[in-house]
DNA sequence: CACACTTATTTCACTTCGCAAATATAGATT
DNA sequence: AATCTATATTTGCGAAGTGAAATAAGTGTG
């Protein structure tokens, strides 16, 4: 059961070049005393840990010298326009695939309908697709390095695994090794809401935020928690399903068999059922049955329409509800929103408040900001993600200063 | 905002030595070429990792060899009878204090009411009782290697601070500092029911659990969370306190000032108000109105009282449903139950396994079991528990290897 | 009883880490 | 041109873990 997390020298170094390589990062150019003040360490091991970051292409030396009294300071940044990776989201029927340089810039992007249903053939077109769309915009970059791959499921990130994607029968499958052996590059999966979370949390509007909640609400409602710093991922690495939290005692039934789940009133497909449920009753409405999108409702809505008004603010009374549980269990610093509603902040945001303010823990609420979540579509930046952690996280850094064995 | 978790060649040592020590404790006597195996650490490391803590008297040599073929083994076992530890609880009207050797006897335990209620009097007393009480029991032991002290309130355990303790008007205080300083020993602090919690985890019910939950009912209602082995804390260190999530939105105003909290229905003094309440609504039962305990209500429903029963199904409705939740945000692998009440755990277990089986994820509670803790009040234990973790930390532990300075 | 055999532990030479101090560097200042 | 100053690098050191070899301490065997 040995619960060795045994420590040797070696992984000193792999976590200082991750942190050293970090502080470039996200403190934009840095001479080498300025590393050595922020990362604590002696200038002597910033020079040898940027010598290597040097040499494996991962960070380069700027020209311009700023004017000090003394020998100018060489700023060193990310080689980040030059390396990049390929991110993509199997979403329900299709797949997305974009090219991002380190930097986070969308170099190209394309999305295809997945019309299959069954393991094999969604892993051959994942395969194929994705080997075409790397021989056709790879030479963009000077270096790929690796691949993330998010998606609506279960997933246990650790092993690149799948648990449990009903919508292509997948289970228990190995993904992730199985690509990155035949596209010869790593290969990183994780749960698209999860990555999501974690986009925000290093380019988006978590920023500097260690402890926060994004809530998503698109076909089903999920969330993304990070706590520390890191995505909060319980024992089978899927916390975050809360659209299955009950809200409502008597509800509806929901799919996955229990009643008053969470998703069975917020989510886009239970608003809109509801909506029309009301208007059948004859409730009065601008709204047209026969075309009623999530669009066409918050557009209502904000134009003073009193049923949609209501739909959105009964919706937003059980969001509440939950998100303040989770103030009370994870102590978030801030919490963040996705999803189509969410233009309808004016209508949601007041209602969300006080749920929050009424019950949650007074030292738990108090500065707490309910933000909109800077990218307010899964797609791929989950999987740019999940690469720029790994990066952080000194697996991926590792791999790629050790020039490879295979080539 | 520096993040810099730099690493340096120490800490290497320290996580292995941590590492080498809690392989010894937790299983049992062990040699140096099992440790070896164990820890994936090299045989030679190992040696000099044995002799530090030999010569800090922190582990010894058995006598016993074992018949193998060649030379024998020499075990390794912890010093754990003749070092020690004070293990305190400071609750709302009482300290309990008592001395506890590194295997977790208790040696001596005694308590004293707390009859004043203001800061620096309540600080008095407890140095008072802490030095009187190290001064009398102090001698059963070798070696007193630190002071473990819980209470219920808002605790920074990083600092030894007491934010928030209302009954003492306690605010802000570094108590763990004031008194590390007065008594000569390090002082640690933490929350009784999270340290409760890894009690439990330590050598209770959730040893080899990394993922649990322990929920304790008495005056209010608390939880202790592990998740990966490590009590979660979130950003203010006060993850746990569910006793103000709201379960019944039109509820009874509870005295934090919401409406329907978990401890307006899930506590002793709620469950006795109720029974009361429904007593004088000429309700039937074999129960006294006049003498109303939490052991007389659970001996009647035992006995098949209606109105006793009614009441306590009634509690564990709300407190499953909140069980529920917390299954679904944080997936653990066991349900930890403490209070006076679980001893009706024939009544209340088919409630929450009921209510737990409906309101949560299939994946998330297939194979989560239910269990009684294994100490029932927070006690001390949950002093011994801070320390035994320290321990196990190795900031502790480094201490008690570098001959202190101080003397 | 001497000898081989087996297993456990220690020793020793080696590499790596980060570090402190000394040194080199490159532009600004005088 | 000499000096100043902040920056970067080199050097030598101590401490970490490691692997191979040496040593220790028993058991079995002829």
């Amino acid at each position: 059961m040995t619960l060795s997390q045994v420590a040797n020298v070696e992984q000193v170094k792999q976590v200082n070049s991750a942190l050293v390589y970090r502080l470039i990062n996200e403190q934009g150019p840095l001479s080498r005393v300025r590393l050595a003040e922020l990362s604590a360490l002696a200038p002597a091991s910033i020079t040898k840990l940027s010598r290597q970051l040097l040499e494996a292409g991962l960070i380069r030396e700027l020209e311009e010298s700023t004017p000090t009294g003394g020998r100018p300071a060489i700023a060193l940044a990310c080689q980040d326009e030059t390396l990049g990776l390929v991110a993509g989201r199997l979403g329900r029927d299709r797949l997305q695939l974009s090219l991002y340089n380190l930097k986070g810039e969308e170099l190209a992007n394309q999305q295809w309908p997945v019309s299959v249903t069954e393991q094999q053939a969604v892993m051959d077109q994942l395969l194929q697709t994705l080997g075409d769309f790397i021989a056709q915009y790879g030479q963009r970059l000077q270096r790929l390095i690796a691949v993330g791959l998010t998606m609506p499921g279960l997933i246990d990130p650790q092993q690149g695994m799948v648990f449990y994607m009903p919508r292509y029968q997948l289970r228990e499958l190995a993904l992730g090794p199985w690509l990155a052996e035949r596209l010869g590059l790593p290969v990183y999966l994780g749960n698209d809401t999860r990555a999501h979370a974690l986009a925000e949390h290093l380019i988006g509007a978590a920023q500097g935020c260690h402890d926060a909640i994004l809530v998503s609400v698109h076909q089903g409602t999920g969330a993304g928690i990070l706590s520390n710093g890191r995505i909060f991922l319980g024992k089978n690495s899927n916390v975050g399903e809360i659209g299955h939290i009950q809200v409502e005692p008597f509800g509806q039934r929901c799919h996955c068999g229990n009643f008053g789940c969470l998703e069975t009133i917020v989510a886009n497909p239970a608003i809109l059922g509801r909506t029309a449920q009301l208007l059948a009753q004859g409730h009065p409405s601008q709204l047209a049955a026969d075309n009623l999108t999530i669009e066409a409702l918050c557009q209502a809505a904000q134009a003073g329409d009193p049923l949609a008004r209501h739909v959105l603010e009964h919706a937003a009374e059980q969001l509440g509800r939950t998100l303040a549980i989770m103030v009370n269990l994870f102590n978030p610093q801030k919490l963040l929103l996705a999803g189509e509603i969410m233009q309808c902040r004016d209508i949601l945001w007041p209602v969300l408040q006080r749920c929050i303010d009424q019950q949650s823990l007074p030292s738990f609420h108090q500065d707490l900001p309910i933000e909109l979540a800077r990218f307010q579509h899964a797609g791929t930046i989950g999987g740019y993600a999940l690469i720029k952690r790994a990066l952080y996280e000194s697996d991926l850094l590792q791999r790629l200063m050790t020039p490879s064995v295979t080539e």
